[in-house]
DNA sequence: CGGCTTTGACCCGCGC
DNA sequence: GCGCGGGTCAAAGCCG
């Protein structure tokens, strides 16, 4: 097939120096697209240690109509932040809130079911007459050189395929804990190759295996359990209130377990612990953003 | 030697 | 029905 071509040719990132860390905008989790879903642009920096200087370059708001948005997501596991600036979508395969965690619940069950007879069957007899449940997903995109973003879990790369469309490959990660059937999908952006298309699928049932520089193997988690003491040191908490306030449709909620937060999930991705959860002052109050990002620029990302 | 990446092959869903 | 593209498998190779 194509793609053998394509994949000789596919430059390797891992080669690439990370610099820039940024943000980036919302996008269609069904299609994957990068399909923005309304002005949203912002960041959040992870993992300074491995990164790079942090350098925010906003990007241009992105935009797409609502209705382009995504079945479900959600219940997903949101990453806890890559270790570079991200913005995070969620998407919903359900068209409400409800309707989502019902669709959440009952995926959950079936892939749980039917990975466990996948890994033993040896020649992929995949289901026929069933239909695929997808997992609640969760994608955001981040401006970065490094491709696979540290977000506090082991991940086993288990395939690449090239991208229609894109000269840059899409490569495709489970998380290495065994009974946690959360994947990661990493792409870049054919539009801007600087922004890395990063879509997490399904819902850790682990703590994250990251250790702390500081000793601590225990990280603050988001509601997906993602590890978000990174968070911590960085909060778009703007961005996450706005995105809130604009793609209300987008929520819906995941289960209570692995849910340290109560905030809604929209917020997921920007998400932090209970003690640094966003308050409600701050939807006014620029915070962060403001010693980053010009008035105007904050301006345009807000209204 | 174990864990991870690479990569060609295969399966499946979907659109035409 | 067919072809295309996305997603996954699994053997082989690499690396610490």
């Amino acid at each position: 097939m194509e793609e053998t071509k394509n994949s000789a040719g596919i430059p390797s990132f891992s080669d690439q120096v990370p610099t820039t860390l940024s943000s980036s905008g919302i996008f269609d989790l069904v299609s994957g697209d990068l399909a923005a879903t309304g002005s949203i642009g912002f960041m959040e920096l992870l993992g300074l240690e491995e990164l790079a200087p942090s350098i925010f370059d906003l990007l241009p708001p992105l935009s797409l109509p609502p209705t382009s948005l995504p079945e479900s997501s959600d219940a997903g596991n949101p990453p806890a932040t890559p270790n570079s600036s991200s913005i995070s979508s969620m998407s919903t395969e359900a068209a409400n809130e409800e309707q989502a965690r019902e669709v959440v619940e009952e995926g959950e069950v079936v892939e749980e079911q039917e990975e466990q007879g996948k890994i033993k069957k040896q020649s992929k007899p995949k289901k026929k007459n069933q239909k695929k449940e997808r997992q609640p997903r969760f994608a955001f995109m981040t401006k970065s050189e490094v491709d696979h973003l540290e977000d506090g879990y082991r991940w086993r790369k288990y395939g690449q395929k090239a991208v229609k469309n894109s000269p840059y490959p899409r490569s495709y990660y489970r998380c290495t804990s065994a009974m946690c059937n959360v994947k990661k999908r990493v792409e870049r952006s054919s539009d801007d190759p600087a922004i890395v298309v990063t879509t997490y699928e399904g819902k850790h049932t682990h703590l994250s295996p990251v250790v702390h520089r500081s000793g601590s193997s225990v990280v603050p988690r988001d509601r997906f359990g993602f590890a978000s003491a990174n968070a911590a040191n960085f909060l778009p908490m703007q961005i996450t209130q706005a995105h809130y306030q604009q793609q209300p449709y987008l929520l819906s909620l995941p289960p209570p377990s692995l849910n340290p937060c109560s905030v809604p999930s929209t917020a997921s991705l920007l998400q932090y612990p209970p003690y640094c959860t966003p308050s409600a002052s701050l939807l006014r109050d620029h915070g962060l953003l403001q010693d980053i990002l010009p008035s105007d620029v904050r301006k345009e990302e807000y209204k």
